[in-house]
DNA sequence: CGGTGTGAAAGTTTTCACAGCG
DNA sequence: CGCTGTGAAAACTTTCACACCG
């Protein structure tokens, strides 16, 4: 192959000091879905222009987002999705896989257990735990449910660097230090309280109570959407 | 009852004119759960300082968040939980409760449905939907199945005004669009995809992979926590 | 004191606007 | 041409610092 993409970072790389901001790498996974959906779509280019109008964002503010990590477009024709993709993947980090570990494995646990959208982000559940003497041994999704006793020798051997917390709240910050004593590097909590962390473990998390709580606020007080929806394409 | 509250808004009301950033109001729900846990442990008060601190914001953006909505604090003393967690619910719009719609009953619809969660903040399931025959008529927790051309007459006959989409990605527009016809105000959408909206129907989206792309990201940058995890308590 | 509420300063993110390229 | 990449300007958000209060 020739040497056909304009200059890009090497992948896990960043543009060394460098400090992107949170808010771009949100966006550059709707970048990423989107561009997905494209490509699968058959559409081979699109412009900063386009993709940002399908997010409902400028096309400038496209340009700055991906300008963060390197030049990818091409002058007069735009970026050619494949590159892109791939790009993105590079920079977000799933262009290999990662072996995840969930803990908790209740209602909500099944359910993400049999989710099809991660395999296709290249995350892959491969333990699961439960503190639950009466779970622990059945068999979800093709996984056998693990006790916590070994979470630590289990995230070891299968290379896990990340956690899926998904346990009632009152139990979430015992099995976050569960998580971080066997050398998780990141955690999703699902439980609606803020963990407490060393600072070399990162964490988003999902309160879905919030969510609703967010559209309570916005449907209330009739919040004028400031970059609002995308119209129709 | 006398007159102990310093000047607030009264429900569901704003000042006025004013634009209230997104990312506060998102922080008002961490307060508000913050909030909740502290007097339910029995906490009466509470300074700015110490909540941020909770949450790994400053004493001054605390101060300024809620100096958005009015004054609530006492100087000298600091906030008193039960008042500011009421005000914090009458300005989220959570001091009444919600009946949500949910379409899409299959894996984590179900579980969803099973969430205590929402109830503890006010929301509660009314009615679901599946566009699947074989699921129709069954009932799951408590809650018949209805079919998708119930929706309209439903929405309307229970008053509710939020849905929840748990669809797969493929047919989140479709039913989106019903969600609207129907007359809801604001969606809760799951699936990967970007809606298509009027501009008066808000949206949330919960995309499950992103937030661990997101965390993938984190981890492969080692990326400088900004306002970092709270300390211990 | 200890703590709020709030202008003013500092810092950050978005938008603008335009040179340059294929 | 049409579109990228990017400094410079504008807008917005956070932090500072201090008057004031109980």
């Amino acid at each position: 192959m020739a040497d056909p993409q304009p200059h890009s970072i090497s992948p896990g790389e960043l543009p060394s000091d460098s400090t992107v901001p949170k808010v771009v790498v949100s966006r550059l996974s709707l970048y990423l879905r989107e561009l997905q959906r494209l490509e699968a779509a058959g559409q081979h280019t699109i412009s900063s222009g386009q993709l940002g109008h399908l997010l409902g964002f400028s096309d400038a503010q496209v340009r700055k987002d991906l300008g963060f990590f390197g030049q990818f477009g091409y002058p007069g024709v735009g970026y050619r999705c494949d590159e892109l993709i791939r790009a993105m993947r590079d920079i977000l980090g799933t262009n290999h896989s990662w072996s995840v570990a969930m803990v908790g494995v209740g209602n909500l646990g099944q359910a993400l257990l049999g989710y099809r959208g991660f395999g296709r982000q290249n995350f892959s559940i491969a333990a699961a735990f439960d503190a639950d003497p009466a779970k622990v041994g059945q068999v979800v999704q093709g996984l056998r449910i693990q006790p916590l006793e070994e979470l630590a020798p289990t995230v070891k051997s299968k290379g896990i660097r990340l956690g899926m917390l998904v346990v009632p709240a009152d139990r979430a910050q015992e099995a976050a230090d569960r998580l971080v004593a066997a050398g998780v590097e990141g955690i999703v909590n699902f439980a609606p309280v803020t963990l407490t962390l060393p600072a070399h473990v990162q964490n988003v998390g999902v309160d879905l109570a919030i969510e609703l709580e967010q559209l309570s606020f916005a449907v209330t007080t009739k919040l004028a959407k400031p970059t609002a929806e995308p119209p129709a394409p």
